[in-house]
DNA sequence: TGTATCATTGTATCTTTGTATGATTGTACA
DNA sequence: TGTACAATCATACAAAGATACAATGATACA
C-alpha cells in the first residue's frame, strides 16, 4: 500500500486518499478481501491525523467499496456491487485526468503541450485509436 | 513574526502584509518551512479582519512563496534555484505522463480515449469530486 | 471454560485552521 | 448626487487535528 499525498494540492487530503485507493482497486494493486492499513498506521505514515484517514475510509465505505468495522479493521469488500466496479473505472479516469491537468498546469504547461508530451511518451506521435498497453 | 501595518497608508493592508513577509523572507527573518501565524492570530494582533490576512496569504500562495492548507496552517515554501526548477519541470512532466498513461491503460482506456477525456476535463474548470456527498 | 485486563481498532465531537460569498465602507469621478 | 470599484468586514462553511470514547481481539490466569 503506497499512498502519497500532496499537501499543496487543492484537493483535500481525504479525497486524495479516496482516489488513490479506488485507483489501486481498479488497477489490481488491491484485491477484494485485502485489509487496508489501520487508520492510525496510514495516518502515521502520511504524517496526518488519523481522523482524516477515517474520513476517507468512511467515504469509501459509503460507496460500497470497503467495509470498516470498529475494533477489527478495514477491508476491501469481497463482493463489490457490479455497478460500483463499473463506475469505479470512470471515476478513476476522472481522478487521473484531473490530477494530470492540475499538475501539468501547475508546472506551467498548456493542455496542448501536455497532450503532445503524452503522445510522445506513448510512442505514437499521431492519432490512431488503438490501445497502447 | 513582527508585522506592522499603517492604516493611514494609501497602500492596502493586505499588500502591506504581502510586502513585509516578502522582505522578511529575503532578509532571512523567515525561512522555508517556517509556519506563518494563522490568519486569525495575525488578524487579531493587527486588529483587522482575518479575511484581509487571508487575502494577503492568497497572494503569496499564488506567487508560490507560501503554502496554505485548510485546517493545517500556512507555511513558507522551499524555493529551489531556477535552473533546478526548470529541470524538475521536465522531469515531472515525464513522470506525470508516464503515470497517466500507465494507469489509464490499466483501466482499459485507449490513448485517444484518455486524451479525449483530458480535453473534456479541461473544458470544465476543476469541479472537484462530486461522486458522493 | 470463563472472565479480567489491556491493546488495538474505528467513532464521535469539539476545536482550530483556511475558504467562499456577499454586504459594507471609502474614494474617485462623471 | 450617484455610480463604479476596490478594500475590508461579517457570516457561514469546510478541512484537518485533538481528545475522549466504544467495540473487538489477545492474553493471562483461576
Amino acid at each position: 500500500m503506497k499512498i502519497s499525498i500532496d499537501l499543496r494540492s487543492d484537493i483535500p487530503i481525504y479525497l486524495q486518499i479516496v482516489e488513490q485507493i479506488r485507483q489501486q482497486l481498479t488497477s489490481g494493486g488491491l484485491k477484494p478481501g485485502d485489509q487496508l492499513p489501520t487508520v492510525r498506521a496510514l495516518a502515521s505514515e502520511l504524517r496526518i491525523n488519523f481522523n482524516t484517514v477515517s474520513r476517507a475510509y468512511r467515504v469509501l465505505d459509503q460507496s460500497g467499496i470497503i467495509s470498516t468495522q470498529q475494533g477489527r479493521g478495514t477491508y476491501i469488500l469481497e463482493t463489490p456491487p457490479p455497478e460500483v466496479v463499473e463506475r469505479l473505472q470512470l471515476e478513476s479516469l476522472d481522478a487521473l485526468s484531473r490530477h494530470y491537468l492540475r499538475q501539468t498546469s501547475r508546472l506551467g504547461f498548456s493542455l496542448e503541450e501536455a497532450i503532445k508530451h503524452l503522445r510522445q511518451q506513448a510512442g505514437k506521435p499521431d492519432t490512431g485509436d488503438q490501445n497502447f498497453s
